[in-house]
DNA sequence: AGCAATTCTGCAAGCGGTTACAGTTCAGCA
DNA sequence: TGCTGAACTGTAACCGCTTGCAGAATTGCT
């Protein structure tokens, strides 16, 4: 019974001090039994190990931390999780960052950059050792944050095969660009788009080039009523369905910048009796359960979002441990051709 | 400069320390600073905050945490984020828990209540002050762990109303029955069920003997051949309408366990031209924004998920603070009437 | 001016692990 | 038996921040 006791010690916790005594060892011992059981005749690591075990001991993370200067956390940061692909790459990073030792810190920006670079250096007090952010473009003050706290990082759902800085994901550009190509091939000249806001979305931004980049080849351009700005909701999708149906001269096309911006065009679609693919071509950037299902299947371009977490999640602890953990970096979309894409109507 | 040098401290970093010398003040000082502006004089405090910002110095949170024994993070088990509902909820609780000044820590479980545990025991070592875990039927070991590490928790997405422990969310097994009470006022008698798998999900099974009572209490059973267990995607849905759809007798209405299935359910009417609600009714328990937006909307209960997930994030870091946040413990689902159901076909 | 009450500050001892460095033990060998 | 080195284990100094306690400075009163 010692005549100091610590300041305010919890009294109920167990801590390394307590095995150490009861296992009649020193405290390194007991640590290194832990971290280096090699360095730990077996005798003893079997009997710390017990003692461990009786009292129930729960190592306290933020002092290994504090000591090891390592917290074997990773923070990400998505725009929402209200979006299917958000969610589903969450949910891969996190798998995947559980099964290398690491645990998962989730914040949501609501695309707002601002508010990001705050989450960001909330992490970095945090202490977490990596990160994982969504996109290219982000608050200028974030790059040099990162850069001076030497943070390793990786931009996922991007990769735009010139940039700085490691992205993993699809080239939203290019593959926005295959997608509006394979409109024209089969014949389509008048496209309308649906597209997703591009404000503080860069993602969405390339995309909309994309489409741009493929119909300039061919000296065409989206005509101003044709081009309709929603974010990612199937009504949205409907009232944009609307807005660039009921023109002249009426696309054979649309392309929608999201799937549930398609969901809700091809929902739309149906209801007018709009005939598609006859009338009009439906095609959609990103792909979901629903779309082959539909009564008129979607045709679209399949982004292997937790692919894309999985690979993110591997390539930071790989920066992190600067160990060469096998990372895909571009991941390319697949164009899946379903019931709502073919050739444009005869002219009457 | 010093003779010993700390042993391995990063060069570049800017500790509390620096702060403290280059504003001439001690290391309590610039703390007190921080954490409680009225202990300095304003004088003071502006010069620290001046030179805090200068050099760019980020507190540690390990360090922080290790001194205060407070890690201001909660760590949140969702079964899954592949539903939206989860995601949705995981979204307010990020949201809520952020506004309060906490940070989350995020794992999904895959309805594997091991698992679980494994999570939550990382948790704990992490230091976490809180905890938000999904549904009321967990590991044995879990209960025992939680209680013995005095561990605050919320239990969410249930609410049996007689549970001990605090459980946040609706009351799966009344809602159910008030569904299946709404068929069986509008006249059904023969009603199926596309359940969810209760394997390790307890809102599932609550869910199933919310049906059940409602039945019984007209003496009605579900007959075997109107019973499909599937899990959550569309695809199972359409096949598990076929299943319980070529049956003898036909079941006039389908009750579904969750969205995704009740959505393959209609889908697959509408594939096969069944009539509904005319030759069928179906109902579904939670609502997702297609249902509004199909040929036959369809009828389902309406469960807030953002709510309860921000109330979940409320109601733990008011126990974490021992201070009376206000928290709305029931959720109850509201009953949306759409398309898909009605009352049954007249006997031929 | 003398003294107590108030405010501010600084000192230094923690928080609970890790780990460099030193000490101990013991087998192997001349 | 004496000596050497390998294999373990223990001592104690940190990691960076908080905070009880005490000392210093300032103010208010008699």
């Amino acid at each position: 019974m010692s005549v100091v006791e610590g300041r305010k010690r919890h009294p109920g916790s167990v801590g390394l001090r307590d095995v150490a005594k009861l296992a009649g060892v020193s405290t390194a011992t007991v640590s290194r039994a832990i971290n280096n059981p090699d360095l730990v005749s077996p005798e003893l690591r079997q009997r710390i190990s017990a003692t461990i075990e009786q009292l129930g001991w729960v190592p306290d993370g933020a002092a290994k931390a504090l000591a090891t200067r390592r917290s074997y956390a990773i923070g990400a940061v998505f725009p929402t999780l209200a979006t299917g692909d958000f969610a589903r790459a969450t949910n891969a990073v996190q798998k995947e960052l559980q099964g290398l030792g690491y645990t998962l810190l989730l914040a949501c920006s609501e695309y707002d950059a601002v508010q990001e670079l705050a989450q960001v250096k909330k992490f970095a007090e945090r202490g977490v050792d990596g990160l994982i952010l969504v996109g290219r473009a982000h608050h200028p003050d974030l790059y040099r944050f990162l850069d001076k706290h030497r943070m390793p990082h990786v931009f996922s759902f991007v990769h735009d095969g010139q940039d700085e800085g490691v992205c993993i994901g699809p080239d939203n550009r290019k593959a926005m660009a295959g997608l509006t190509n394979y409109l024209i091939e089969v014949g389509h000249r008048t496209i309308a788009v649906l597209a997703q806001s591009v404000e503080n979305n860069d993602r969405a931004e390339a995309r909309l080039n994309g489409i741009r980049d493929a119909l300039a080849i061919q000296g065409i351009a989206v005509r101003p009523q044709h081009m309709a700005v929603g974010r990612w909701t199937i009504e949205e999708g409907r009232e944009m369905f609307g807005a660039v149906w009921d023109t002249t001269p009426r696309p054979t096309a649309i392309v929608c910048g999201n799937a549930h911006l398609a969901v809700g065009a091809m929902i739309e679609a149906l209801a007018r009796g709009v005939d598609v693919p006859g009338a009009v071509s439906i095609v959609s950037y990103d792909d979901i359960d629903i779309m082959s299902h539909l009564p008129v299947t979607v045709t679209a371009l399949r982004v292997p979002s937790d692919e894309v977490g999985r690979n993110a999640a591997r390539s930071v602890v790989g920066m992190v441990e600067q160990r060469p953990l096998p990372v895909i970096y571009e991941h390319v979309p697949e164009l899946v051709i379903r019931g709502s894409s073919g050739p444009p109507p005869r002219p009457a």
